[in-house]
DNA sequence: AGCAATTATATTGCACGCAATATAATTTGT
DNA sequence: ACAAATTATATTGCGTGCAATATAATTGCT
C-alpha cells in the first residue's frame, strides 16, 4: 500500500470521528429535548435568543453560522409552536426580528438541567473539554482560512 | 445568573463546536469531492469499500453508524452513478451484498489526493490531530455508553 | 414439522443543511 | 434623483439522518 493509499485509510478518522461524535452527541441530545419539544438546532437557537432576546434572522445566522435556507422554515416552526414571533423592521423592511413569547421566555427554566445531563453523559473532565473545544476552534479556523464563506 | 443559567452559555461551546467543526469539514470536502461526483457520506461508504471490497449493508452500517433508513438511498444512488451493485446473497436472501464496479475501484485513483488536502485544510500538526481524534473517540465511548443504541 | 421470535433491508415521514434562485428593500455612484 | 449594485430573507430542490413501520427470510422452540 503506497501512501495515497494509506491516506485513503488514515484520513477517515478524525474527519470520520468529527462526523460520528456530531451525530453521538445529538443523540444524546434527542430524548433531553424531546421533552421540550426541541430539535438540536432549534435548542441552540433558542439559546442564542435566552441570551439576547431581539435579533435578525442574519444574526442568529452569524452566531450559528447557517444560512436562511434552513433558519427561515426552522423559524417558522419554532413560531407555530408558539416559541418566538418573527417580524419584519419598520426601520429596514428587509430585516425580519425574532422575538422570544412568554413561551419561549418560560422554556429557558425546563431546559435548564439539559447542560449538567449533557457534560456528563460527555464524560470528559474539565481540562480534556477546554482542550477538546480548543482544538475544534483550531480546525474551524483553519478550515475557514482555507476554504471561507 | 445562576450555575443553571450559566450551564446554558458554557454548553453551547463544545457541543456546538463539534456540530459546526462537522460542518466546516463538510465544506471542505464539498469541492474535492464534487469533482468525483461524490456526498462526504458517499465518499465514507467508497472509503470502507476500497477497503474491504465485499460488504453487506449491515457491515457499512456498522462500521459508519448509519441505519438502513440512511444507507439504502444512499446505495441506490451511488449505484445508479455505477460505482457499485447491490444483490440479495443466496446464502441468506436477507442479507444484500455491496460489490464494486470497475468505475466504482478506478473513483479511488482519483481520490487519492483527497486526505493531504483535507490534512493540510485541518492545518493541525500530527500530534494535535491524534490529540483530538483521541478526545472524540472518549467523547463517543461514553455518550454511547450512557445512551446506548 | 410448524409457529413464534429474530434478523436484514426497505420505505415513509419529518427536519435539517446548503447551493441556487427569487424577491423586495436599501444603499451607492453619478 | 435614479439606475445599478448590494443586502436580507424566502423558496426550491436534493441528499442526508433517524424514528417508526413494513416485509420477507431465517432461526429457535417445542
Amino acid at each position: 500500500m503506497d501512501l495515497a493509499e494509506q491516506g485513503l485509510l488514515l484520513e477517515q478518522q478524525l474527519c470520520f470521528d468529527v462526523y460520528a461524535a456530531s451525530r453521538a452527541i445529538n443523540k444524546a441530545y434527542r430524548p433531553l429535548l424531546e421533552a421540550l419539544s426541541l430539535t438540536y438546532p432549534q435548542y441552540l437557537v433558542m439559546l442564542v435568543l435566552w441570551e439576547h432576546e431581539a435579533q435578525t434572522v442574519k444574526q442568529l445566522g452569524e452566531q450559528l453560522q447557517l444560512d436562511s435556507g434552513t433558519l427561515s422554515p426552522l423559524l417558522k416552526r419554532l413560531e407555530s409552536a408558539g416559541f418566538l414571533q418573527r417580524q419584519r423592521r419598520a426601520s429596514d423592511e428587509r430585516e425580519v426580528e425574532i422575538q422570544l413569547t412568554e413561551a419561549g421566555r418560560a422554556l429557558r427554566q425546563q431546559a435548564s438541567n439539559v447542560p449538567a445531563s449533557i457534560f456528563q453523559a460527555i464524560g470528559l473532565s474539565a481540562a480534556e473539554y477546554l482542550q477538546l473545544k480548543h482544538l475544534l476552534r483550531q480546525v474551524m479556523t483553519s478550515v475557514e482560512a482555507n476554504y471561507p464563506d
